[in-house]
DNA sequence: TCAATAAAAGATAAAAAAGTCTTTTATTGT
DNA sequence: ACAATAAAAGACTTTTTTATCTTTTATTGA
């Protein structure tokens, strides 16, 4: 596996995906969404379910209904989204499982992993979702397969 | 989860294990490991099966047999032993699982993720399996729970 | 009010990861 | 040769993750 659940990447996937067209103004359905960015839709629909639950994104339902989101929720960090679904245990916590793994009792790669934790942290704390949306447009960046 | 399946996290702490009582010369047993770093020993013996078939342990059958290491295994990085159990999947192919994802066709995180990959990579590939002995006979690291 | 639309919810199913238990094989010292 | 030891191998079971299919609820416009 990579470094998130095959469920976070669809999440943040379809979030991209959704904030990209609400700057465009339209609200986007699950059979839309799942097509741009090759998910299996049924189960797109439970985590956009989830994500919905959780604020990340909003949704309407009927006729032009669909997820989009709002100017606040577009400004959110990244981190929002990866802990909405996977959890903080890429950031917080042993990288060898170790439960009582501490300063003062550290597992042998402590020193290590924290440097990587901080890494990934701050690269999801220090971007928003809206800011990917430029090169979206510009067809710079990719969704899909 | 944590960036390690939990296979992984076992197999890691097992090896560190092993290379510490090589160098204090023993060999040890699946129970000994299973108990000193709190892994279920069943499973624990697949993984070192597995990691023995991979040449990063080695085995002896019967009476004063058990697990160890020669010098030339105490000295690969750790990275091998990820590596064996895990795949490259960490640091190699897109962030968010994009097949297609490369440099000319980039998914939105191809560069913040080349950073973080690049950061676990060398950290694994710098480290050798042996220098965390040391610490762990000084008691200021640990293995267990 | 009614038909169409679209998300929400629920119920399964399939695949992968994690964990357990039993049997077999190899090695050793007596 | 044999009993004891310890890994190897095999057969399962459980849990979690990923995926699919169906039914229900809410909304809209005609």
């Amino acid at each position: 596996m990579g470094i998130f659940s095959k469920t976070c990447e669809y999440a943040i996937r379809s979030v991209f995906f959704i904030a990209h067209r609400t700057e465009k103004g339209t609200r986007v359905s699950i059979k839309e969404i799942a097509t741009g960015i090759s998910s299996p839709e049924h189960f797109l629909a439970k985590i956009l379910q989830d994500l919905s639950k959780k604020g990340i994104v909003k949704s309407a339902k009927g006729p032009n209904g669909g997820f989009y989101m709002d100017e606040s929720t577009l400004q959110r960090p990244l981190v929002d989204v990866v802990e909405a679904i996977d959890g903080n245990g890429l950031f917080v916590g042993c990288g060898l499982g170790l439960i009582s793994c501490s300063e003062s009792k550290p597992c042998p790669l402590h020193n290590e992993f924290k440097v990587i934790r901080e890494n990934i942290h701050h690269m999801l704390v220090s971007t928003t979702i809206k800011e990917f949306n430029g090169d979206l447009n510009l067809g710079i960046t990719i969704l899909k397969k």
